[in-house]
Order: structure tokens, then C-alpha cells, then sequence
DNA sequence: TTGCTCCTCACGTCACGTGAGGTGGC
DNA sequence: TTGCTCCTCACGTCACGTGAGGTGGC
């Protein structure tokens, strides 16, 4: 017979964990002196290396108590563990792969900033429409929407260039700079879902607050904007 | 403007969350209408999407507050907690493995008893014999350690039967056996660390209930004990 | 007037860690 | 008599979920 103290030394455990183990009931000293301290025999011992082994796997004090009262459920529940397990590695390990591209961007607070103002269109779409996007998204995979985003990026600066040099918007340099401008926006935003509309009441809403974050800025912004109209109307 | 429940419903959180945000200051609404309703600007917006982000990297509220607190220490902070996942990962890896190999073995629930018979000697040990044990096993491997079983296994049938057909205890088999017993003892007691007195003491006190727990009897084991050690003096 | 949203407490979660305050055996 | 171990409360942890009880705008 152990006390406390002896037992919680042996098992490397804590005179802590092994009365709350008795007080939730899942080990309960075989006596108690009449003084009222616990005192544990080879039974509780054996009791508690199960306990401790089922602990490392990860099971909870709950499920361990059920598979210690009913044996001939452990090896389901160990199943059913281990697919938690690996669906845990999973999401770990995707969580991996998109740090890691988020560190190995040049610049990780800068590319969080772009993720914020893609959010912003967000309070202007029902669930529905944020559903759909999220589709979208998910459907493009991570390396599309990277690169529909740079080519935006090059494709604001050429419509810029446009309209600095006065370009016709019949011309065809103007149409095809739009065709993919378009094409872009129509990677994102499947038909008849609203989402284009929404997303030109936002920046309708917020083109100040957002170009501020941009290298543009808010007239230059809106020049092309009226631009890009003024091509469509013509083509 | 929105209220507690728009952004809610836009950010895809909880009501309940941004008031938990609130309330730790991690996330404070603009401002308050007269009446204490809280009302989210686009500077709101943002931050939350930032936090929202951290979060899914699996951050906590704390390292969340820091990092938006100095930007500079965010990728530090990012790489620091990439770490911390590929460890998570890892650990993972192994317990999974582990569960495998438990799963694999055609009776888990006897695996689990014969753990806790190894258990069993733990209350003799002083914690730096336990250590000791321990690396040794660590060292081993843990094939090497069922190998070590299952032979051991073997040991006691083939000692068994000698005892029963009263082999001489210096015959060229018995003391073949007998220095295999001793060579798997080895394995794990290392010289001179007092943990084989301790098996034995161990032994002597429990020998009914650890026989209880194994296909022998405990007359059985105790005539292969006295057996194994007339060999040794044998010898 | 009836629903809906908003508000502020405040308890519960999981497996203990960590004192607080007190008692019994060496 | 002094340390050590033991005991029973009971609060704190982390990020909210979930009522309880009440108020204000459509």
C-alpha cells in the first residue's frame, strides 16, 4: 500500500492529477485511513498505468473512463482516435504549407494588408455571396488567385498609362487591357450572383480608405474607373 | 457603420466573440450610441480580419494583441509559432505510429496488460532508476523492446519444460537458456544501477498477482526461478 | 403591442496548477 | 519542537457558448 505522495513519485504523475482523478472518479484509493488520507494498493497502480497510457494517446479523462468500464469498447475508441489524429495532422499540416508561404512572401505584413482589403467587400455580401466567393476561391486554388492578383496589378498600371497618354478607348490596346480586366473580375465573380455589384457599391462606399492603401491614388483611381466604363460602352 | 451583430454576421464570427474581443481590448468598437450599443467602423473591419486571420494560423488572443501591437515583431513571431506547429506535427506523427502499432497487434487489451506489469516496478525504483530504465528502453527502440518480449516468452516455455523433464541444470541447453535470460536482462538493467535487486524484490512480493496475469502459475515461476538460479551457480 | 437586437453579469468548459489554512506522524 | 506529508476548499487557465434578466428601436 502507497500513499499519495509514494504513488504520485513512482508514476511520475502529481499528488494534484491523482486526487482529481478520485474526485471525478475515474481512480479511487482502494482505503482511506481514518484520518482521511488515501492509500493506494497494486489494483489502483495498475488502474492508473492504464489511465496514464491511454493520457499520452490524447484521450480525454472521460473517454478513458468509459473504455476502463467497458474494454471490449477500446479498440473502437483507439480507432476512432487515431482518425482524429490524422485529421488533426492534416489541418496542421495545411496550416504549414500556408505559413510558410505567407513567410516566404517578400513581405508577410504587407500581403495581410491585401487580404484585409479584399475583406473589406465582405459587409456588402449576404452569406450567400461570401459562400460563393469562398468557392471561388477555394475552387482557383492559392497560386491562381496570387497570380490574378499581380496581373491586376500590372493591368491597373498599364490602364493608367492610358489615360495619362490619352489613349482612345476604341483603340485596341484599351479593349484588350479591359478583355482581361474583365476576364480577372470573372474569375471571382460567378454570373447572376450579384457579387460585381456589391463589389462596385463598396468601392463606390470606401474608394478613399482603400486607395490609401494603395500605391494609386483615389482620383487616379477613379479616372480609370470611369476609363474602363467608357471602353466597355464603345466595344 | 455597423452594428455587433452586421459584423458579426459579415466576418462570419460570433456575436459573442467580438464582445469577448471587447472586453480583453483586443478589438474596440469605434463608438458606443448613447444608449452602449457598440458600432464597428472600417478601421474595425480591418482589424478584426487581421485577428481573424492570426487566429486560423492558430495564434492565441495574447500573441494576436502583441503582434498587431508592433508589426515588426510579427514575422518572429510567425516563424516562432510555424516551429511550434511542425513540433505539434511530429508529436502527432508519433503518437500516431505508436497507436498503430498498438492497433495492429492482434490483442491491444493484452498489450495494455503487459504494460502494466512492466508498470508494476516502478514503486521499487528510486526516480533515477526509472530514468535509467527509461533511457535504456528509449535507447533500445521499441521493436527492439517487443522482439526482447516475445523471445523472453519463448525463454520461459523452453525453461519450463526442462524443469518438467528435469533437464540438468548444468546441461549445455539449460545454461544456453539460461545466459539468453540473462542477456535480455541485461538489455535493460543496466550494471551497477541496483534496478535488477529491485525486480527481484518486486518479484517476491507480488508473484501470486503477476502470475495471476500471465499463462503460468505462480508454482510454475517460482520452480523456473529456483531453477534459473541452481543453473547460474552451475555455471 | 409583438419580435428582434442589443446590453451586462455570470456560470461552465478541461485537467489540473497553485496557494490558503489546517491537521497528523516522525 | 520542527519539517514533511497529508487533507479540503477554491480560484485561475483559454476562448468563448449559453442562459438569465432587462432595455430600446421597428
Amino acid at each position: 500500500m502507497w500513499t499519495i505522495g509514494q504513488l504520485a513519485q513512482a508514476t511520475r504523475t502529481t499528488v494534484r492529477a491523482l486526487r482529481h482523478y478520485d474526485q471525478i472518479g475515474l481512480l479511487r484509493p482502494t482505503e482511506r485511513t481514518q484520518n482521511g488520507h488515501r492509500r493506494y494498493g497494486p489494483d489502483d497502480l495498475r488502474r492508473l498505468y492504464r489511465i496514464r497510457a491511454l493520457r499520452t494517446f490524447g484521450l480525454s479523462l472521460d473517454e478513458i473512463a468509459t473504455a476502463l468500464e467497458a474494454p471490449a469498447s477500446m479498440t473502437a475508441l483507439l480507432h476512432a482516435h487515431l482518425a482524429a489524429l490524422s485529421r488533426r495532422a492534416s489541418e496542421i499540416e495545411a496550416l504549414r504549407t500556408q505559413l510558410t508561404r505567407l513567410l516566404d512572401h517578400d513581405d508577410p505584413t504587407g500581403y495581410l494588408k491585401a487580404l484585409e482589403m479584399m475583406a473589406m467587400l465582405d459587409p456588402y455580401l449576404t452569406p450567400e455571396q461570401q459562400d460563393s466567393l469562398a468557392a471561388r476561391r477555394e475552387h482557383l486554388g492559392p497560386e491562381a488567385v496570387e497570380n490574378a492578383k499581380t496581373e491586376w496589378r500590372t493591368l491597373v498600371e498599364s490602364l493608367l498609362e492610358c489615360v495619362r497618354t490619352g489613349r482612345a478607348p476604341d483603340s485596341e490596346e484599351a479593349r484588350a487591357l479591359v478583355a482581361r480586366w474583365d476576364a480577372i473580375g470573372a474569375l471571382f465573380h460567378a454570373g447572376g450572383t450579384g457579387t460585381e455589384a456589391a463589389a462596385r457599391r463598396m468601392w463606390a462606399e470606401n474608394s478613399e480608405e482603400i486607395s490609401a492603401r494603395l500605391p494609386w491614388s483615389a482620383d487616379d483611381m477613379r479616372e480609370l474607373v470611369a476609363y474602363v466604363t467608357r471602353v466597355r460602352e464603345n466595344g
